[in-house]
DNA sequence: CTCCAGTGGAACATATGTGTTCCATAACGG
DNA sequence: CCGTTATGGAACACATATGTTCCACTGGAG
């Protein structure tokens, strides 16, 4: 089926890139197990792939930032949510991390509306005292997207299942945030 | 001065690629204001230009680490300088991070001695008290190097002076660290 | 002034990745 | 059974990065 095989390519794109951006199509083929022809029908060009990459992970925190429901309850409690979510994303996670000019589209110039949910959570929390006010809310974010690629490489480096690195980078964080 | 050119050439790649990864070596050449032959001439073959740059970033962070007596005065007092010292890395800094592969020579699989020296400060600092014991020493690592490269990271896309940037790196490190 | 180490640039061969075309073939539904 | 559809692979042209060779130029040491 073509929306399976397309799936095929996105993800495996995805892994390979995410561990090595220089990665060539023939890379990216072997990895989604498919022919190099076929990547070129499904994406014309490489940049193709790239933007489809980049819409695809936009999607995915975007349907992680729904599920963990920002604006209910305690904002620290919703900050573990969200933080749970984008864990999840693995290496989707890392790729957008540490390749921002390897994503970067029209659409991640701009503030995503998953950005902006994140920036509001933690003013959120400023204002209800549960998270310190001497640290600028775009810093925050950028601590937690630092945390969570943390928790995955040390997942890769050191061995830690998924779930003891998700509770470092939990308790991490919220002692970094905390007022 | 031979020394001279080198040093402009190697300054200039590690500039040049922790931008971006993947820059060719005009672009390296360009960036260091010579001729793409002279880097031939330094560095006969791309690989060679790789493997000095690990050296010399290896080189920097231990002398960065020595400035910072790490055994030296309270823990906390000790991490500080040590993150001080290694901010100064700069781009150096963020190579090392996001490029493990690229920079990995037989030198970094092993642990290095700056390595060990930050691992048995974070200990140091857990005997005393002062750090939180329920954080293994490894992921601590992890939290500062990622912590760093956060600083830097919001000083390019939020314009940041290196002063203020610093500071919330030091601040949210001492959190998260802290007993 | 003369020599020469260091350099920049042109030109070239080579390797690798990219994008295209074409064909054979397997799977699947009518 | 036949035809459509999706695919893999070979072959090709093309672009770019790499590595080499050669030559001309410059600035400083003698």
């Amino acid at each position: 089926m073509r929306a399976r095989t397309r799936r095929a390519i996105l993800d495996a794109a995805v892994a390979t890139l995410s561990k090595d951006p220089g990665a060539s199509l023939s890379d990216v083929a072997a990895a989604a197990g498919v022919g190099r022809t076929t990547i070129h029908r499904y994406f014309p060009e490489r940049s193709d792939l790239i933007t489809a990459i980049g819409n695809d992970v936009l999607e995915r925190i975007a349907a992680a930032t729904a599920r963990a429901r920002p604006t209910e309850g305690p904002a620290l409690q919703a900050l573990d949510r969200l933080c749970q979510e984008y864990f999840e994303l693995g290496d989707g996670l890392m790729l957008a991390f540490t390749e921002p000019q390897l994503v970067v589209s029209d659409m991640w110039e701009e503030e995503t509306p998953s950005d902006r949910a994140l920036i509001e959570l933690i003013e959120r929390g400023q204002a209800e005292g549960a998270i310190d006010a001497e640290l600028p809310a775009d810093w925050m974010q950028q601590v937690v997207w630092s945390l969570l690629y943390s928790a995955w490489q040390h997942i890769r480096d050191s061995g830690a299942s998924k779930h003891e690195a998700l509770g470092l980078c939990l308790r991490s964080l919220r002692k970094a945030v905390a007022a």
